[in-house]
DNA sequence: TTGATGAAGTTTTTT
DNA sequence: ACTTCATCAA
């Protein structure tokens, strides 16, 4: 334990004057805003380690961490991790909204009464089920209403933490904002908001308008705000600049200080979507293999619908053996047991230089079996199995049809309780199955990018791929290059304030490269009624683009 | 069967 | 802004 006055950032790292202020502060809470780039992460996990290693934070009381995505609340306990270690950072609960709130249901279900009452074994989804199932538009609420029906939940979440952080503030909705309040507002504990207004792009689920203002008010906490933005080559961050000037001309910055050639925008007009994807996907490969930029460093980013927007792409890049991966279909299918399951006994099947694979799936495959003595029989029996497989994919030609059959036949034998078994989450009705078609589905894409089926397996997990999302799903990332696809009047469609702010954080995630793309003609996917309509470009957001080159 | 009209959906969040 | 689906009248 070290005091505060002698603490210092960790791993050599310098923040802005105000950042360390705010790292620092053990007397007020804070409604820290921020640009993007400005550190807003670095800082709550400098903060983390001042907290925890000053004692300020003295043990066992904990930090409370809450975000609004999974990725997120990993993001900032690994970087807490990475900063003060893994034992201080056990210290650290880094959760989203919903993760805390499903936490406290779980925890004091009992307090629910009446026709809020839950059962011990509730699920949730639609259709609701009285009793037994919850929607997740309800988790927040119910949440509150514990803490507000019961002082033993108040206070055990009062004594458990001394300090609070929270993420992306920007975008807390009201019933959010509610829970934080009844938790928290009129104890000692210590909160820290930080977020940034102009990237407030939930307005319309609900965000808080001035929700940093009521913060500010309701909890007297301190206003800090950074200025400094670390991410974005100069002639990016003139663009965000003029941005910046009609959003909110307060937190703009003199536009010399702004100088100098680092970085590029361009935009990028075609006739036609068809054609759009196809040079698209020739630039993103000529990025890949002549430029060295990492595939997982390019960002494809669309304002909504990417099955809509970026179908023609989707179906360009493969064909040049670029991988992708759209984030709006999987959830990171990669970490489902089931789907683990399967590409390694593919894995398994289509090379005998996996013990990696091996090994997971033989401890999968031996733990459905029943004692000691049958272990022996269980493996000899699967390794007859598998052999049979690999011989009947080494006779014919390993094609998607192929292993679809062999793990098909794997899953029949294996039976479905067993699979089952692998995650809680199985028992909802139809997931299994859907992890299971997908997890199919997506060994066929990598086998149309990768002919060496070992090759395509192993991409399965790697995350070394172009990634192809919404502009919202993209908050909080960042990437060397960004490509903000469809840049076109109709796109844009919804509360011009809102959707300006959704533009900024499109543009803001770049680094180095910005590219922007507008179709005349933007095709329907296969199967749509419509062929295709015409597009104007969106002069607006163009213009903050050819203003600042 | 067709055309007209209106409503709903589109961008997020969990073990 | 634009599509899709349901409903109703002709």
């Amino acid at each position: 334990m070290i005091k505060a006055e002698a603490w210092r950032p960790c791993d050599g790292l310098v923040l802005e004057p105000n950042a360390l202020r705010a790292a620092r502060e053990t007397q007020r809470s804070l409604a820290l805003t921020a640009g993007p780039g400005a550190g807003k992460t670095e800082m709550l996990a400098q903060r983390a380690d001042f907290l925890l290693r000053t004692a300020t934070c003295r043990y066992p009381q904990r930090i409370l961490a809450i975000s609004f995505k999974v990725d997120a609340s990993r993001n900032l306990k690994d970087r807490v991790r990475r900063r003060c270690g893994p034992e201080l950072a056990a210290r650290l609960d880094s959760h989203t909204f919903h993760a805390f709130a499903k936490r406290l249901i779980d925890r004091f279900r009992p307090v629910l009464t009446g026709t809020d009452a839950l059962d011990a074994d509730y699920t949730i989804g639609k259709p609701k089920v009285q009793r037994r199932q919850i929607e997740f538009e309800d988790m927040i609420p119910l949440a509150a209403q514990i803490l507000t029906g019961s002082e033993v939940a108040r206070n055990a979440v009062r004594q458990t933490y001394s300090h609070v952080f929270l993420d992306e503030f920007q975008d807390c909705t009201d019933t959010q904002y509610a829970l934080i309040r009844i938790a928290f507002l009129g104890t000692g504990i210590q909160l820290t908001a930080v977020g940034d207004t102009k990237q407030r792009i939930m307005g319309w689920a609900g965000a808080l308008e001035g929700v940093f203002q009521n913060f500010a008010q309701d909890f007297n906490a301190l206003p800090v705000n950074l200025y400094q933005n670390f991410r974005s080559q100069p002639r990016l961050r003139r663009m965000q600049n003029a941005m910046v000037k009609v959003m909110d001309p307060k937190a703009a910055v003199p536009d010399a200080e702004l100088a100098g050639p680092g970085g590029s925008i361009e935009v990028l007009e075609f006739d036609d979507s068809q054609q759009e994807a196809e040079d698209l996907a020739e630039m993103i490969g000529a990025w890949i293999d002549a430029e060295g930029i990492t595939p997982s460093e390019v960002a494809v980013l669309v304002s909504k619908q990417p099955e809509l927007y970026a179908d023609r792409l989707m179906a360009e890049l493969p064909k040049r053996a670029i991988p992708f991966r759209n984030e709006q279909s999987l959830q990171d299918l990669s970490t489902e047991p089931a789907a683990r399951l399967i590409v390694d006994f593919l894995a398994v099947v289509v090379s005998d230089r996996e013990p990696d694979a091996y090994g997971r799936l033989m401890a999968v495959l031996l733990a459905t079996g029943l004692d000691e003595d049958a272990a022996y029989e269980l493996r000899a029996s699967w390794h007859r199995f598998i052999d049979g497989a690999r011989e009947q994919t080494r006779q014919a030609d390993i094609d998607a049809g192929a292993l679809r059959k062999t793990a098909n036949e794997f899953l029949a034998l294996l039976g479905r309780e067993a699979v089952a078994a692998l995650s809680a989450d199985y028992e909802r009705g139809g997931r299994l199955e859907e992890v299971i078609a997908q997890t199919l589905e997506r060994i066929d894409e990598l086998l149309q990018i990768d002919d060496d089926p070992a090759q395509a397996l192993s991409r399965f997990s790697e995350d070394s791929a172009v990634r192809i999302m919404t502009i919202h799903k993209s908050k909080g990332l960042e990437f060397d290059t960004v490509v903000m696809l469809g840049v076109e009047r109709q796109t844009y469609w919804g509360d011009p304030t809102e959707e300006r702010a959704a533009y900024f954080v499109g543009v803001s995630r770049a680094k180095r490269h910005l590219w922007m793309t507008v179709a005349e003609r933007r095709e329907r996917p296969a199967g749509a009624r419509r062929w295709d309509e015409a597009r104007t470009a969106h002069a607006e957001f163009l213009g903050y683009a050819t203003t600042t080159a």
